[in-house]
RNA sequence: GGAGAAAUGGCAGAGUGGUCGAAUGCGGCAGUCUUGAAAACUGUUGAGGGUCACACCUCCGGGGGUUCGAAUCCCUCUUUCUCCGCCA
């Protein structure tokens, strides 16, 4: 959530800025300053009211206690209309403040300086691509025949369970994901991160903290028994930690890695793109979260970067970094960086991170501040990147490092699944 | 699931209708003393809104109510603890 005091002081920024996301919001600009105003205006004659109310509340007190009830009665006809006048007036409040923030919820964050202008995918940046892609031999399969040839997932059988989109991995395929998560996580203690296990399901306020909620899309799944949310990543559980904290200067960064299984609905995606592992509505992630103090958090998000490059060396698959433009960038984030794997056997690039750096928009929305050495309070920035997400990973394991033998192995995996052939 | 108790500032803990944003202790910060440190002593120390700055307003788990006035009374929700039951 932008705030409002910023939007007041930099009005016709705000408005540019947004632009990029191709968004026209001077007319929601307006109206936020409209309604901040009358917000104010609201409060400032209720406040007069209520000290009023405050002060003949006092003197009826010091009469009852001097034993002049008489001269207190009197003093109580006069509270009556300025009890009816701050009744009135807090209900006009409270309607105009919720007002304000339903309307900046809607407004995404603004975009750093280095987005890239575009309207879609087609437009991000490329920045960066390593590895070396391998020659396939002909009759190279994609993941999802691989993985009815080796008997590894089966996609069917969680069809029949729950329902498309919820795959069961078994025997190597099981051990492969458990390989993952354990090296992921390994790799994220390594570099400082501490390892968390979190509850799969949120409550409101959580989903409201990251800006997962208000859910306009329909992306997460509800339990409406219990008004509880199945997390679409680790992120909405960890960043909230940190919810309506005040942090000291010194606690920062705080450095926090979790493995989930991640649920969403997808609603609305079907067709070839969607096959096999592409698009789930059940997968394993591993997400790595920062908070950070505002002037090293574009320095830490670059430390992630190389942080999951580091990753995606070992694994020795090959990968492109992207840098969203100002169309493709998520609703909360300032600037977020793709990363994707040559998936040689379909022959396209598969998201398996997102690595952004949401500024002060969640912190804004969770109240989750920090106090310097001279005691001033500010927001923090959130950070946050996949480190990896499964699916797509083992995507791309099992179409690169397929031989007539079988599927190999990485080298750094061979530690954790205990075989290093899949045949 | 049933019965009971509780939720107050960074922590501990008082406050059961009136000048209480809240005693006291610990902790933190500043100072005095000291070569330095400790101890002792003195002062200071919650958050949000609002203001140039004050004033002023709001907040004692969340929401609602009673009252001229609520941390204090009532309703409700959440959480924690104790006992019983069930259970991986």
């Amino acid at each position: 959530m932008l705030q409002v005091q910023f939007i007041r002081d930099h009005k016709e920024e705000v408005i540019q800025k947004l632009a990029k996301r191709n968004l026209e919001v001077s007319g929601q600009i307006e109206q936020v300053l409209q309604l901040d105003e009358e917000r104010r205006a609201t409060q400032t004659t209720l406040d007069a009211i209520l000290a009023e109310s405050n002060k003949l509340s006092k003197e009826i007190g010091m009469l009852f206690k001097s034993g002049k009830a008489q001269e207190a009665n009197e003093i109580k006809k006069k509270t009556a209309g300025l009890k009816e006048e701050s009744k009135e007036l807090t209900e006009k409040l409270n309607s105009v403040a919720a007002q304000l923030t339903e309307l900046l919820y809607t407004l995404p964050n603004i975009p750093h300086d280095s987005v890239p202008e575009g309207n879609s995918d087609e437009d991000n940046e490329v920045i960066f691509e390593e590895g070396e892609v391998p020659s396939l031999q002909d009759g190279a399969l994609p993941h999802w025949e691989l993985a009815k040839k080796y008997d590894i997932i089966d996609f069917d059988l969680g069809a029949k369970i729950t329902g498309a989109g919820f795959p069961v991995y078994k025997g190597k395929g099981a051990r492969l994901q458990r390989a993952l998560i354990a090296y992921f996580l390994d790799k994220n203690t390594e570099a400082g991160y501490t390892e968390y296990q979190v509850p799969h399901l949120v409550n409101e306020a959580s989903g409201i903290g990251t800006g997962s909620l208000p859910d306009k899309e329909g992306q997460m799944y509800y339990i409406g028994q219990d008004d509880l949310y199945l997390i679409p990543t680790a992120e909405v559980p960890v960043t909230n930690f940190y919810r309506d904290e005040l942090l000291n200067e010194g606690d920062l960064p705080l450095l926090a890695t979790a493995y989930t299984p991640c649920f969403r609905r997808e609603a609305g995606s079907y067709g070839a793109h969607v096959r096999g592992l592409n698009r789930l509505h059940q997968f394993d992630k591993v997400e790595i979260v920062r908070i950070e103090h505002p002037e090293r958090s574009y320095e830490a998000l670059e430390g992630m970067v190389d942080h999951i490059k580091g990753i995606l060396r070992e694994l020795k698959l090959p990968y492109r970094i992207l840098r969203l433009c100002g169309g493709d960038l998520t609703f909360s984030s300032a600037l977020t960086y793709d990363f994707e794997v040559y998936s040689t056997a379909q022959e396209r690039w598969l998201e398996i991170s997102s690595v952004s750096n949401f500024e002060t928009f969640q912190a804004n929305r969770m109240k989750l501040r920090f106090r310097d050495a001279q005691g001033k309070k500010s927001l923090a920035h959130t950070l946050n990147g996949s480190s990896l997400a499964l699916p797509r990973v083992l995507a791309g394991i099992l179409e690169n490092y397929q031989t007539s033998e079988g599927i190999v192995v990485p080298e750094v995996l061979r530690p954790y699944t205990g075989f290093d052939i899949i045949s």
